[in-house]
Order: C-alpha cells, then structure tokens, then sequence
DNA sequence: CTCGTTATGGAACGCTCATTTCAAAATGGG
DNA sequence: CCCATTTTGAAATGAGCGTTCCATAACGAG
C-alpha cells in the first residue's frame, strides 16, 4: 500500500555498527554514515531517527550479534570452567588478531559516552552486567562440578572476570603488545585454580 | 625585550587537561578550550599549537602530575607486596570516590584515539609500560624479600596487573557498582599470594 | 623616549556539522 | 488506473567547528 523500503535493515545496521565500532561516536558524522550504510539522509533520519538514536541502535545490535554470541560460549558449555577457558580463550584470539583495533563496541561507548549520557550508561552497564551474571552462573556450575574451588565467592570472581575483559578491551584496542594481552589472561585465569 | 605573558601555563595546562580528561578529545571544542582556560584563542594557538597539540601537551602534563605521583608510591615503597597493595588501594579510593566518572586520562585516550593517531598511540603505550616495568620492579622487590611466591613470572604478573587497572578506569568510568570495583581489586590482588 | 618584539583581543575565514524540508518516485488496494 | 501512503533524493538550514589574520597593547633594550 505504500512504497517498499530499498534498503534491508539488518544490513544498514550492521554497517553502521562497524563504523561507530572503529570510529567511535564523535569522529563518525552522519555524512560518514550515509556513505558507509549506502542509504539516503532522509531515510537515515525517517528510519532511525537521530545520530544518537541510530546509536542506540547500533550498541543494541552489537549486544545481540557480537555479545550475545560469546555469551552462548558461556552458557552453552555445561562444564562451568571450561565454559569460561573457553570464553577467554575466544577473546584472546580476537584481541591478539584484532588489527583494525576494535576491541569492544560497549567499552568504546562506555569510556566515551557513559559520563555524559546516562540513557547509554544504562545501557552498556545492562550490558556488563548480563556477561558478570552469565560468569557467575559458570563459576557456580564449576563449583557443583568441583572444577572451581567452592570457597571461592562467585559474585566476586565473577566481578574480577568482568574487570578483567573490560581490560584486555583496552589493550587490544591501544594495540598492546600480544605477550601482554596473553600474559593478562593466563594470570587471570588462575584466579579459578 | 618583550611584552610578557599574562597567564601561567601550568595553570592553563591543567584546567585543559581536566576539561579533556572529564569530556574527551572529540567532545571538547577550541571554545570549550577557550572558556575553561580563560586565555585567548591566538595565545592558545601561538603557544600550545593545534588543537591535537594541547591534547599531546595536556595528555604529557597528566602523565608528570598524576600518573607520576601515582607511580611513585609503587617507587618509593620498599616493601615490593606493600607498594603494590598500597598502589590498588589508592586506584580502589579514588575510583569508588570518582563521581565525576573521571576515569583515567589515558585509558580514556587510548579507547577513543589509539587506533586513529600513532603519535598519540605511542605515547600512551609508553606511560603503560612505564606502569607495567614499575609494577614488575615492584614484585621483584617482593620476590627477594619472600613476600610474594618466588615462582611467579614477574612479567606476567605485572602484566596482568596492568590490564586490572585498565578494567578497573573503565568501570568506574561507566559508574560500575562500587562493591564490583572492589571486588575485582581484592581478587586481583590474590594473584600475590 | 623610542623602537623591536612578542602577546593579546576580536573579528573573520571557509568548512562541516546534525537536522529539516519538499517535491518526485514508487508501490498496492480500490 | 489512479489515489493514498510511504520512501527517496537532493538541496537548504543555521549553528558551530578549527584555524588564521591583523591591528593594538605591553613590555625591555638602546
């Protein structure tokens, strides 16, 4: 009854997700993202509203396609310490191969963003706290097990974990030294011994 | 032999260098400079450069004034467990306390900057490795006086401890939970024992 | 007191920013 | 086949961006 939208939407998302991922907020312009998705300024604003919102939006896909995929590692994993060996080992890959120095869109968003708009703050913190709960599942599930100590407090391991990833986020994105990155997360995991 | 200078540039490197530090590089206009600072828009080009210039200045005076005088505490404390232990303290206080979500200068930089600018790149990966040989001395120091388990890899571990504090800036940048904060510090700091 | 030198104030530069406007184009139901 | 509805394209909006320019002010040396 009207005309069709020559655009797919997941597509014009995921594009926008890749640059604001790389660029960061401030630095893409919405000519950037014209350019970039391949859809019109009016359709750009029709469609997804403001710079900011179509922000959002971009932070609310990468949660579901990027982090909601290595969270499925976590929780897909009976085995509660291997789920997160597993885990860690996937973000170590991604660091230490992560070229174009992406690190992590929520850690972007948050370093930049979070003190200045806490309708993002939310969301990101939302974010943060679904991979410190999915680890605390884990930790108890290898508690049960008895492949993690059981006096260990899992909220609290859980929490170092989280800090932990926000960390190897950093340094992959400032381009450390892989050694570094490696180094970081074996230390880390002993934390499960 | 000529007029002189009717503003200290101490003063003025440190008023833009809170300013870049709570809003960021892309968010904070040369009026924004401007206004903080109190000087003129031509001093402010005539004896701080471009705008990127007095960001490198500004990012060059956070590492003398505050990254420095946290380093010194891991310096100047002998006991080598005792440094590190006092220097998480302090990075614990002050990131529970930050309520103007704050963070770290340089985290903040290297998240938003790194992976579009090598100078400035290259420049924070140098004041993390200053805090990273720091740490490292520091637990050598603790190896030799039986404080912390000789067996330890002295690198990993400063290592590691590097990527906490990275975790821990980004949290407290985002206005994390303090009890998350402190958690993560106290299980970090088991990686001493 | 004057002159060379540097700092200052403020206007002006051209450009890019996010956002809006509006007519033209494209559809499917009646 | 045409009309109601929605998307699309391109131009225009005004504000703000980083940077430059230049006349004026303020000093120390001679």
């Amino acid at each position: 009854m009207a005309r069709p939208e020559a655009y797919n939407r997941e597509d014009v998302l995921n594009k926008a997700m890749q640059h604001f991922w790389r660029h960061g907020y401030e630095a893409t312009s919405v000519q950037d993202l014209v350019d970039v998705t391949g859809i019109n300024r009016s359709t750009l604003y029709n469609s997804f509203g403001s710079k900011r919102d179509f922000f959002m939006s971009a932070v609310a896909h990468y949660r579901q396609q990027e982090s909601d995929k290595r969270l499925n590692i976590l929780r897909n994993t009976p085995a509660g310490k291997r789920a997160i060996e597993h885990y860690f080992q996937d973000l170590r890959d991604f660091a230490i191969s992560d070229e174009r120095q992406l690190g992590c869109l929520l850690t972007n968003a948050a370093v930049e963003l979070a003190p200045h708009d806490t309708r993002i703050q939310d969301s990101l913190r939302g974010g943060f706290l679904k991979v410190e709960d999915a680890l605390c599942d884990a930790i108890k599930r290898g508690q049960d097990s008895g492949d993690i100590p059981a006096e260990k407090n899992p909220r609290a391991l859980a929490r170092f974990l989280l800090n932990t990833i926000q960390g190897v986020r950093v340094l992959s994105r400032s381009n450390a030294d892989p050694a570094t990155i490696k180094d970081a997360i074996s230390v880390a995991l002993q934390a499960l011994e």
